[in-house]
DNA sequence: CGCAAAAGTTAGGCTGGCCGAAGATTTCGC
DNA sequence: GCGAAATCTTCGGCCAGCCTAACTTTTGCG
């Protein structure tokens, strides 16, 4: 577990939060409920208990901002995402929607030690001493050999099996 | 997400009653209840959740299965803690009280496309055209031997930092 | 058998999150 | 500068999960 002491739903607030900012917009009680697919009166809620947590600044109808303490757990939190999300689609292949939805669920759960080791794993693939540089495209282009064999041999195989996706 | 329908509770407690007929045990409800660390009522429950369902067959003070339906789904989510278990274990090199942790984590919220994915990935690091087979080992030694100049590095260019864990 | 211990259930209460409805505040256009 | 619209908060209510306390059923031992 990630343990800041945050739950997922938190951590989800504070990226966002950052997210916002880091676009160039002020956070606002709408901007974070329609981010998050939540009503106001959620946004509401959490941001409560974020201020009580001294992560955000944030008095009533005023404006949100991440304390110091916020941003840096924020930033944690992108941290993870963003390389998951790179794992996900760079090493593994896996398409972009989807990658973006696992990465944004794993980030909540993947533990430090097991990011630095992710982190360090990524690094390793680019460094590569095996191949030149690019045993990701091998991998990527043998999966794509084997899947085509096996849809073939379950194609082969007939039967109405099921939604193999 | 892996979307079977079920909460990562719910999912928890089908893999915990498999696990158990798997040992040989008969699942009780006190059993379920020791293994999740949650108390009876927790359990009792799930349980008239999980049969209403119809996951489970259990009538009040009586014996605890899966349906065909319950088992195959406990089944896919064992499967799931099974390979990122390795992936953590196996490939990234996580000690196997964290590969556990976050496996038993992970388990709940990895999608179906991207468990695919990270299977053939497995797969392919096994068979790995590039060098005799071992591409783990060489980023196992590869990642001490970073792991060791950071240590190094950081110690160096001294300070109290904070623990990196 | 008969009754205590073990196992299980029901009841009530808590927290985290979410919602809609309704009321408060701020902003903006005229 | 005032009123309507937008934004935000407060208030109840809901569901998932967990707990403790108290009650019921089953088990098993003398």
């Amino acid at each position: 577990m990630s343990d800041d002491g945050l739950t997922p739903n938190m951590e989800m607030y504070l990226k966002v939060i950052l997210e916002i900012s880091n676009g160039g917009s002020e956070p606002r009680v709408k901007m974070i409920a329609e981010r998050l697919g939540v009503t106001m009166p959620s946004v509401s809620g959490a941001l409560a208990q974020l201020r009580g947590k001294g992560l955000v600044g944030h008095n009533p109808y005023g404006k949100v901002n991440l304390t110091e303490e916020g941003r840096d757990l924020a930033i944690q939190v992108k941290d993870r995402n963003d390389l998951l999300f790179r794992f996900l689609s760079e090493v593994l292949g896996v398409a972009e929607e989807t990658a973006k939805e696992d990465a944004c669920a794993l980030e909540h759960v993947v533990s430090r030690k097991t990011f630095n080791r992710l982190q360090l794993f990524l690094e390793f693939l680019h460094v590569c001493p095996l191949g030149p540089g690019d045993m990701i495209g091998q991998f990527i282009s043998w999966a794509r050999e084997t899947d085509g064999k096996r849809a073939e041999l379950a194609e082969r195989s007939n039967e109405g099996q099921v939604n193999a996706n």
